[in-house]
DNA sequence: TAAAAAACCGACTGAGTACTCAGTCTAATT
DNA sequence: AATTAGACTGAGTACTCAGTCGGTTTTTTA
């Protein structure tokens, strides 16, 4: 492997569980065989490599999502919101390193005075709500959820299953014995309780199974 | 105002905003105007200052979490759940602070080899679960809220509360706009769908109304 | 194969860190 | 007025840190 990716790989593990901070260069040297010097030969300073992380994790991630939502088939908008929810703690479980990274301080204090991060952010945000966006505005065509407010809902459901994310993280709660629950609660949120409208859609679009197969 | 109480709200001030090791003792002298000796005068070392804030933080808030149980005066469970999400997000802001420090990998990080530290941390989530759990075991008590598992469901929506005190914090979202509709959510997702469960309960106890007045 | 370019090395620097300590100041007590 | 004790001081200590620099090795190009 090359020392470049190394280093990259050895910064995401170890920012995402000690810190940026409480990483030091020595460290990351000790752990990639890398002399010092060369992480700067590849890396202008140590604030580069944070920055080259999130961009990583935008190009890696964003394409993901983007292929989710081409590729999932569900029957109704409130089964493709559980899907999404599973969709996205899964991810948090595959990517563990990259979405702890997002649970720190430091991206947020460096987007302050930085455009660049502050703009990464942003979009790594906006894909975490809009498949939930999305999911929310299908079951609302299709007359499976009600009629709240589409984003406002879906920054809920984010926040919901982040701080999922932050319970395993710093160990605070079971999350896997909360799952269920949480699909349970949030489908109870969401879905519509107008059997009227439940009807009228999916008729006109020929679409006839209410049941779903996983 | 005594050096050792300037020291500790200075520190609280910038543990919160700067975190536990981007304050420096240099930092917390020049603040309050104690030589950095007066410090370590009164605490061990930058640790204890931050046990020593955590400790008040458990002295201050739980109390105040047992007085709003002690004094709500509410309709129904499901009206006060409502009562809780609106108090834990209004201690969030008047102790934003204390709250924030919450939201910082130091804590967690110093749980995991002091338990002291552990045992505090855990005191002041279970409060914080506790006023949701108590909401929606009344809820069910009157029929207001659905059967749904009581522990399980108060975590759900802690989750989802305590996504807000993050997003104000990194200034992800306008949080004041999502009020609402977070309560309407946690309303949709507790709330009984089952009329007759609704009637039976509060008719054993003598109380009459099924519609909820607010 | 020679020259050029890119990758790599690690000792070094100076600024910053938490923490120490010998001693001073203040205010109450004797 | 003398004693005492707790609050306070700030220069000093040992150490860590991100980042530099002069030089060497490896790879690519000509």
């Amino acid at each position: 492997m090359k020392k470049r990716d190394a280093i990259l790989q050895a910064a995401t593990y170890f920012f995402s569980r000690k810190g940026f901070k409480d990483t030091s260069m020595a460290e990351l040297s000790k752990a990639t065989g890398a002399a010092e010097g060369t992480i700067f030969y590849h890396f202008k300073n140590k604030q580069e490599i944070f920055l080259t992380i999130l961009r990583n994790l935008r190009d890696d991630i964003l394409p993901e999502f983007e292929r989710y939502e081409a590729e999932k088939n569900v029957n109704t908008g409130l089964d493709m919101v559980e899907e999404s929810i599973s969709f996205y703690l899964y991810m948090a479980s595959i990517k563990e390193d990259l979405f702890s990274i997002l649970h720190q301080r430091y991206p947020y204090e460096l987007a302050e005075g930085n455009p660049e991060c502050r703009q990464l952010l942003e979009s790594i945000y906006e894909v975490f709500v809009d498949i939930f966006e999305n999911a929310i505005r299908m079951g609302q065509q299709d007359g499976s959820i009600g009629p709240w407010h589409t984003r406002k809902s879906a920054m809920i459901l984010f926040a919901m299953v982040d701080s999922m994310v932050r319970f395993r993280m710093y160990n605070l709660y079971d999350i896997a014995s909360l799952y269920n629950d949480m699909i349970a609660a949030g489908r109870r949120m969401l879905e519509n309780r107008n059997p009227a409208v439940l009807k009228r859609i999916p008729d006109s679009d020929g679409v006839v199974t209410s049941d779903r197969d996983v």
